[in-house]
DNA sequence: TCCCATCACTTAAAGGCTTTAAGTATTTGC
DNA sequence: GCAAATACTTAAAGCCTTTAAGTGATGGGA
């Protein structure tokens, strides 16, 4: 019985498929050791803690999300690209909620130069990449860039948390209509202080 | 020594404390005693169980918000009352951050009689109070309820991950202008499909 | 081919967490 | 002033993380 060896890639990527089976917050190295039928003395060979597990699930998740993305932007421009990018966004939230959640942690003191950074600057590229279609200039780009991710990702978890599951109507139509306006804002981006009224 | 009797209220209202300071993750049934300088088991007679704690924290937080809106929104309108309803959100968040992420539990199975559930339909409608202003008509009204939350969640939630510490720009300046954007928005509210280009 | 070192996992153990049950002491109501 | 209810402690089971030491298989070198 020459079991498969355990390494860090292979139990990241089991920690992400079981965070979508029970959630984010119950995988644990236990748990990780159950599902390998381990001991969990064994895993901290190859991972130095929990901590550093969930930053790994964190990582996996965050540049899967980039490639889906950038898959869905690649020959795509004005709202046609702002809308595939969000879909990617939402699709991949729903489809990997244990995943999405692990994103969510704090980036904190992570290592600038590690895996999870780099993934995050890949999304912020595109997210510019997807405003020059809108030709804004700074500072504008970058407080869309700010209002555009806020948005995306406040509507998906809310969604998730079923925040808005005591309304009837469709959060499809819902989402399609945030596009419709962000699209709208984003080619008319108003000045500062528009003013009251 | 006639040290304070325990009640769910304290204990409640020290969780929320607690939380702020070491972080929502973090108020543990053994935390909270230790604060009231009492054996974990006591707390039993009060609380269920530490989910029980966790959702009494997330309500208390629920209702202290929708109060601190409500005041906000006091005798304001239009664009007025936009800002000042998102400056109280964004305001509580930042200065409660742990009550804050007790907030973001997932609300299913809460009671709808309960506290937590009534707060959370008094933010409906105090952002549907906004909308007033801007005469959308429903099913709009909804869509813009939902990007509005979506939007002030995501934007803050981000904020307080450090999401948008890697840019040099003041955040102040781009939710100010995420705000102009939305009054923008919601002032010209896009039709359905406002097509490409 | 044999041996030895390394590797990959197990065993063992400490310490913290939640939660229940049973015990004790204090307070309350009559 | 006494009995009963109350408020907390003690005790204990079970699960978690994490470190240290132990064991057996593997594979490279002679």
């Amino acid at each position: 019985m020459t079991r498969e060896r355990l390494t860090a890639q292979r139990l990241t990527r089991a920690a992400a498929e079981l965070a979508d089976e029970i959630g984010f917050a119950n995988v644990t190295v236990s748990a990780l050791a159950r599902a390998f039928a381990v001991k969990p003395a064994a895993l901290y060979s190859h991972v130095r803690d929990l901590q550093d597990l969930r930053v790994r699930v964190a990582a996996l998740a965050l540049a899967e999300l980039a490639d889906r993305a950038a898959s869905a932007l690649a020959g795509r421009a004005g709202k046609d690209a702002l809308v595939a990018f969000a879909g990617a966004y939402r699709g991949y939230a729903k489809e990997h909620p244990g995943r999405y959640a692990a994103m969510q942690i704090e980036l904190d003191g992570i290592d600038p130069r590690g895996e999870a950074a780099q993934a995050a600057r890949r999304h912020a590229e595109m997210t510019r990449a997807i405003l020059r279609g809108y030709r804004l200039a700074e500072p504008d780009q970058t407080d869309a860039v700010r209002m555009l991710h806020g948005t995306f990702h406040g509507f998906v978890s809310l969604e998730i948390a079923g925040g808005f599951r005591h309304t009837p109507r469709l959060v499809d139509a819902s989402w399609s209509r945030t596009l419709d306006a962000l699209h709208a804002v984003l080619t008319d981006w108003p000045p500062p202080e528009a003013g009251p009224r």
